[in-house]
DNA sequence: TCCATAATTCCAGTATGGTCGAAATATTCG
DNA sequence: CGAATATTTCGACCATACTGGAATTATGGA
């Protein structure tokens, strides 16, 4: 991924009403959400919530594909974990010591393939 | 690390000027590069980048220190792995599998603790 | 004290982004 | 076809952000 793209990224992902429906759709995995549900459950208008939604589709975050009446979107993991490698990259060669909490990080993730419960931060 | 916070961080990001800096910073280590420095290598005007520098820093990614004339600057890892926390945080429960491209990421970055050269993409 | 260097702050002008009401488009169903 | 639902697009207003020139503060040395 080059810095331009990154940039947009983040920034797109620099609005806290976008960064939560992101987040959302993240948590709904690939069978993503409907537009009118996700402004259901983040009480946000429907013109404003499009707008949001075709800015982080602009930058890549994630896609829809129509469903019936409903638009259903969902997050671009390929995206996000590009992202993600992006701002890990140069940790390394500058200061390998540093990226261990990152490894710490995902270990949790890792481990709660099938092993955790909702909501566990253990 | 809260939503707020983290979309403060974000949008710091957002911005391929500040997230060519906050790069610069991440591959210096806790060593830190002056501002001027900075400048001279991104050639940027002095103004621009001290507002830019001002951005990070209020979003909690970089700290600065005086060392004689000159500021230094370094980027902070704490606020770095929490704000890849808070990303990936949603990932496990909502689909464990998809995380599984970020081991991969960390474990190249893990490996190459002493082990790779500069500008390796293995 | 006076000067040079390092970095920041101040202050415009300009541009971009966010929000909301209202209208328009697309789809389903009777 | 006509009505209802789902979502987007349009248009305007307001707020915030970016840039760059000039002045200001802080440090170190003669």
């Amino acid at each position: 991924m080059e810095s331009k793209a990154a940039a947009a990224s983040l920034s797109a992902l620099g609005h806290e009403g976008r960064l939560t429906i992101f987040r959302l759709l993240v948590k709904a995995g690939p069978v993503g959400v409907a537009a009118g549900e996700i402004a259901r459950r983040l009480d946000s208008l429907p013109n404003t919530l499009s707008a949001n939604l075709n800015v982080l589709s602009h930058a890549g975050l994630i896609t829809s594909r129509r469903e019936g009446r409903s638009i259903i979107y969902s997050a671009d993991f390929t995206a996000m974990t590009g992202l993600l490698g992006f701002l890990m990259e140069d940790c390394c060669n500058g200061s390998p010591e540093i990226c261990a909490p990152l490894g710490g990080i995902v270990a949790r993730a890792a481990a709660c393939d099938g092993a955790c419960l909702p909501n566990a931060n253990a």
